[in-house]
DNA sequence: TGGATGTTTGACCATATGGTCAGGATAACG
DNA sequence: CGTTATCCTGACCATATGGTCAAACATCCA
């Protein structure tokens, strides 16, 4: 962005509340979110985390803008020039797994915006995430007229892969109070098992 | 519950009163929504509002629990003794998109709730939905044991068909800025087609 | 070491919000 | 038609919340 010639303080605290942000954001949305409890969870006084972000709504901004890359991270991988286009997918898909299961915060901050209309999001939709689906939709469209994988619906297949391992972190509450409990405490080797048998018999040619 | 001697008036303003929370609850979430924003929608002043429900908690909880039969009837209406299991997950499956297409308030309700931790339903998830999925768990694996279907994990196999189905619902915005125009106007066709063939393949013995 | 720069705080403010209340308006009904 | 039960409202209250500010306090470095 620009010449940031962050003190040692000022890099130990940005960090901090944005930490703290993510944490409250993601469990609250941005309206439940209170400037005190990220204050608290960040170990500052409010003033003292107004003194480093000039409002709610700036900490907000940040934290999206600066977590964009990461989350778009897997999908921007997806490789037109891949081998084999079916483990190609495989591998988007695990890596979306795997971020449910490193980064359920991010995934349910994304979340709640977007469920709630994305009012502070649209820009990013349209601008960033539309182009970038639409480009890899083109790549899976190859494929398919290539005869590599089964004939599939590139907008749905990755709208499925989306909502299959965001689930995970989204509705993690609900995932481990159903399954029986020797699976609760750790949802994911099943749930990675049957995602990946779900898209080799979904896409197998 | 009980004797309800509902006036004509009593009968129509709580109608619209839970009408117009279902309207500000499922784009805000709970926090999110104000009393005042409710009652504007319901047509009512504040304090007429509170004449009928005496806190924005009950309203909620009223909201919630009035919901949750209609919320879980598809996956009730899964029969043991139905002579082809393929096609009555799909028709499970297919009643969960038509409640993504005709109810998304809900749908949008109950996920602000589980994504922020189920504060306020943790009773109803451990209570009523768990032994119900529990249940129907046990009718899929019994499909599974006689061959009926393909192997398959009967929780996460759930869980697939709520995500995939949910997520039209939840992600609405998302999903219709990133389709392409011709489909954004009304994703569920396609959505209806492609949920098909993954349960189809995935399924198939 | 002393001033310049950066950091922190208690006190404070304006507004929003959930909720109350006394009394007035309206409908129901014998 | 008059009384009773229901319905509705403006004014009000306590608290929560986003944000400000002047002044105290640290830190850094010439």
């Amino acid at each position: 962005m620009e010449g940031k010639p962050q003190t040692r303080i000022q890099h130990k605290n940005t960090a901090a509340i944005l930490d703290a942000a993510l944490d409250v954001f993601s469990s609250h949305g941005f309206r439940g979110a209170t400037v005190d409890q990220i204050a608290k969870a960040a170990g500052l006084s409010k003033p003292n985390l107004l003194y480093y972000f000039s409002s709610k709504e700036v900490i907000h901004r940040t934290l999206l803008e600066g977590l964009l890359d990461t989350w778009l991270a897997p999908l921007h991988a997806l490789d037109s020039q891949a081998e084999d286009p079916l483990e190609e997918i495989l591998d988007y898909a695990r890596r979306k797994l795997e971020m449910s299961r490193e980064m359920p915060r991010e995934s349910r901050l994304f979340a709640n915006e977007i469920l709630q209309g994305a009012p502070r999001l649209e820009e990013v939709l349209s601008g960033h995430l539309k182009p970038l689906v639409d480009e890899k939709a083109q790549i899976i469209s190859g494929w398919v007229a290539a005869g590599k994988i089964a004939p599939v619906h590139p907008y749905h297949l990755i709208f499925s892969i989306w909502s299959l391992t965001q689930h995970y972190a989204d509705f993690d509450i609900q995932v481990r109070t159903v399954l029986p409990e020797n699976e609760a405490a750790d949802p994911f080797p099943e749930a990675s098992h049957h995602l990946e048998t779900i898209l080799r018999k979904m896409l197998a040619p």
